[in-house]
DNA sequence: ATGCGGACCTGTTAGC
DNA sequence: TGCTAACAGGTCCGCA
């Protein structure tokens, strides 16, 4: 479920329901996440306001006065808003309940994501200061990608999904964009020229916009509990499409893999 | 500094 | 049908 645009889309849902809501309490049923869920997050965050909701990342913000809960969804996360009589179900590791009856309920199966919890800067946090640009920022261009690609022998699309080149591009959109931008993903990142640098940070964005418009009017109604995929999946180009052909061209698509993740490439139409 | 492989954990599906 | 193996949207760490 969550690359960057499942996670603004979370992000956006979360914040109409939350935002001016003040925490009553929390309910931690699983504790042994990503990482352990601080102490200081049941002792700080009770009777805290929320103020807003930011993303840095994949990192959701929760903001308030005392301090910032960092909430990261990993490989099967969700987050729903629920009322308070909703049952809870497997997974259902932790509830923020709110003054209003409304909760805020995080499921992770695979519990590869992460709770935590900063009083300071959440952008100082080790887990964040390391972190790349935004995709959707003005700093994430082809002169910085270009630039930073020019000591880098790794395949393109490992280095697209670098955390700390640029953040947010996870395995399906890495794939898509590489197919817009009619590059292969296993070209090294140094050998590419400044006009497919330019294709490729156009195509990033592009595809991470698209996602995110899916999201945003798919997902709207946050209070449901069908947490259905499938929005943005009918417009995938080479993702999941392995042995089919390329929509372009025709040619059968190759499927190998690349840093033990599933890459799909049109050997015709990516050069 | 860079790049690679393994680790974390559960659920689902493909294959025998 | 039932079992096992492989794979799944993401990071992080340690070693070469």
């Amino acid at each position: 479920m969550p690359e960057l645009p499942e996670v603004e889309t979370t992000r956006i849902g979360l914040a109409a329901h939350i935002e001016k809501q003040q925490v009553k309490g929390l309910i931690i049923r699983q504790r042994q996440l990503r990482y352990p869920i601080p102490k200081s997050l049941d002792r700080q965050l009770p009777g805290q306001i929320i103020q807003t909701v930011t993303r840095r990342g994949k990192y959701l913000l929760v903001n308030c006065a005392a301090g910032h809960m960092i909430v990261h969804l990993g490989m099967s996360g969700c987050i729903r808003v629920v009322n308070a009589e909703t049952k809870a179900a497997k997974h259902d590791h932790v509830d923020i309940i709110f003054t209003n009856g409304h909760v805020m309920r995080y499921n992770d199966p695979r519990r590869f994501g992460a709770i935590l919890w900063s009083n300071d800067d959440p952008h100082n946090h080790p887990r964040l200061c390391s972190l790349g640009v935004e995709p959707l920022s003005r700093a994430f261009n082809t002169a910085y990608l270009h630039h930073a690609s020019r000591s880098r022998r790794l395949a393109i699309k490992l280095f697209i999904m670098d955390s700390k080149v640029v953040v947010g591009v996870g395995n399906i959109y890495a794939n898509e964009a590489l197919f817009l931008a009619g590059i292969k993903p296993t070209r090294p990142a140094n050998t590419l020229s400044r006009e497919q640098y330019e294709s490729l940070v156009s195509a990033i964005k592009q595809v991470l916009k698209a996602a995110i418009k899916c999201g945003g009017t798919t997902l709207k109604d946050f209070q449901s509990s069908d947490g259905k995929p499938g929005y943005f999946q009918q417009q995938l180009h080479v993702y999941g499409r392995g042995q089919q052909k390329c929509l372009q061209c025709h040619t059968r698509l190759t499927e190998i893999r690349l840093g033990q993740r599933s890459s799909v490439y049109c050997d015709h139409c990516q050069r």
